[in-house]
Parts: structure tokens; sequence; C-alpha cells
DNA sequence: AATAGAATCAACCGCCAGGGA
DNA sequence: CTCCCTGGCGGTTGATTCTAT
């Protein structure tokens, strides 16, 4: 059985929050339908088109890719929920749209993430953080979200990717799952139980890290996609280049010493003559935030503080 | 060679903002 | 002003692939 014709069925989540189920209830109740017809409607929306029939999930097939592409390239995108019916594809608006936007847009790029790239997400997750998430896995609040969060706090994936042309926030976002967070955390931790200067502690990191597997420097890097591969590639099994290499030991090395700012270190990779992110058009005046300032999980205070008075780390 | 566990990443989900009716 | 629809976002899932034993 080929992959994309494992159809799986979508979840009806029933847990939602508090502030979610006040905003369904309410809306359920304006509708003048109960929750499980809307439960209903929901399921319905998500599982077939206009014409009732059932909508295809999962893995797209180079068939698919192909009558999307073709499509797209002859009239555009004018509507995401009306190109699939029009391009006789039984997917939903939204499955289209994310692979396109994803994946088939020509001017996507693929392959390892330069030094520059690594250097532009991390500083830039540095700036932004997970602050707009973090706020929300506080179990302890129940507030609506629209009090707290500003109306321009920035969207963190796609602003990085912003900066990153031909990086799709997906793209980026899994990066940093992968193979940057978890340096990140790690090396937060160690920051927090070991003594600053510790000798040791680089190597025990690295030990650490190939003892679980995480990436030192053969690290395994996104690739072009299964379906696209045998197409595009050129048969050549793609390995790590020196270029990364040498990108993720500076991961290391941002991220390690607590005394430093990544701006600081940054700036000492600048006396080696490298083109780098500083020296794009980007201000960076009074934002000497490091890490500590608000801790890898920053709390409703330093936000709400960060509101009202206003926080040099915000310039975007 | 077989198996288990870890890693990867495309695709999905739930939600919200904004614009138009 | 309200409602509805669409696009877009971040977090999560799970099938597939990789690696170690």
């Amino acid at each position: 059985m080929s992959p994309w014709n494992n159809i799986r069925h979508p979840k009806i989540s029933t847990s939602y929050s508090p502030f979610c189920r006040r905003v369904r209830d309410q809306r359920v109740l304006q509708r003048g339908i109960d929750s499980q017809g809307k439960l209903e409607m929901m399921r319905r929306i998500q599982q077939y088109n206009s014409h009732n029939l059932p909508l295809k999930r999962g893995a797209w097939s180079p068939e698919e890719d192909q009558k999307l592409i073709a499509y797209i390239n002859r009239h555009g995108i004018w509507n995401w929920i009306e190109i699939p019916k029009a391009a006789g594809l039984l997917r939903s608006g939204k499955s289209c749209r994310l692979r396109w936007m994803n994946y088939l847009r020509p001017d996507i790029k693929r392959g390892n993430f330069s030094m520059e790239e690594v250097e532009t997400i991390l500083m830039l997750h540095q700036k932004i953080g997970n602050r707009r998430c973090a706020i929300f896995k506080d179990k302890a609040l129940d507030l609506k979200r629209t009090e707290i969060i500003p109306v321009d706090a920035p969207a963190i994936w796609s602003a990085i990717a912003a900066k990153l042309p031909g990086r799709t926030d997906n793209e980026i976002k899994n990066f940093w799952n992968t193979n940057l967070k978890k340096n990140y955390l790690k090396n937060s931790i160690n920051i927090a139980v070991q003594a600053p200067d510790n000798p040791q502690e680089t190597q025990t990191s690295k030990v650490e890290s190939k003892k679980r597997k995480l990436p030192e420097i053969d690290v395994p890097l996104p690739t072009a996609p299964k379906i696209l591969k045998s197409e595009e590639s050129d048969g050549s099994p793609k390995l790590p280049t020196a270029n990364f290499s040498s990108s993720f030991n500076l991961v290391n090395d941002l991220i390690i010493n607590e005394n430093q700012t990544i701006e600081d270190k940054v700036g000492l990779l600048e006396l080696t003559g490298e083109q780098c992110f500083w020296c794009q058009p980007f201000s960076t005046e009074g934002q000497k935030c490091k890490v500590e300032d608000y801790g890898d999980t920053p709390t409703v205070e330093m936000w709400v503080q960060e509101l009202l008075h206003g926080d040099a780390c915000t310039g975007l």
C-alpha cells in the first residue's frame, strides 16, 4: 500500500483549554446548534469537499503535485478553497496551500543550512523567543489571549523565514526543534547546574551529545522530500557539508558560553571577515538580550512588564 | 540479519486576525 | 456592528528512515 493511500481519520479533539471552550460554546450558542452538531460540522468540513466527496489526506503523490503546480502556473493563486476543486484535487484548500507554500513553490531553497542561516535563526529566536507560545503553555492562566498578546507580536517562524529567503517557516521550525533546540536546552541546563568557565563542560556536552545521538558535527540535515528526490537530486547521496559542520560547531559555541551574548559571539566572527547576519540592516541598538534575561520560559510578569514599559528586545 | 529505539519532517490540527458582506 | 470565510500561524503527530545493538 503506497503511503498516499494511507488515509488517516481526523481526530475530533474534545480537550479544549478553558478559553477555547468559552469561545466555542459562545459561538455554538450564537449559531443555535449544540456542541455535537458543531463537532459534526467541523468533521464534515475536514473530511468532505463541497460535492460531499471524501477529502484525501496524508502524503501527496507526484500526480497530485503535478496537478497543483500546473494549475497554479496557469491560473495563479486566487482562492485556496476553490483551487483544489478547479485543479481536480480531492484535497482541502488548507492542504493545498501548505503543500505549495512549504514544498512546491519554485523559490524554495533545499539543502543544508549555512552558517549565516544558523546565526540568523539563533539570533532571531533569542530576540523573539517563544514568548508568544510560552504564555499559552501556562496552564495556570485562564486569560483571554487577545488581552495579553499584542497585535504586532511577531510571528516567530515566519519572521525568521522572512530573513532567510527560500526557507519556509515549517522547515526552520523543524530544524530548530530537531537540531538546535536540544542543544539550546541542554546547554541551558548545563549553565544552570555547572559553574561557569568549567573547562570540562564543553567536553562533557560533546560526549553526551554522542551518547544521546545528538547532532554534534555530522548532523543529519533536512533533505529533499522523498517524493521529489528522484526527480530533483542528482542521485548522489547528500552528506553533511564541511560548511555546515563548522556551522554546527558555531551553534554549540554560541550557546555554550553563558558569559557572552550571541551578539558578542557573532561580533567575534565578524573579525574573521565572514559575511554575517549583523552586516545586514537590522537594528540591534540596545538589544543586548541574554538568555538569562528571560530564562528558558519567560514568565507572564516579564511579558506584561515588557508590554507596559517597553523592552529593547522587542524591536523587529 | 533482525530488532528496537531515536531522529526526521511532511502534514495535520486548532486557533486567531482581518476583510468583506 | 455582527457574522462568516479565508489565510496564516505555532504546536503536534505519526509514518518513514536511520542507527545502534
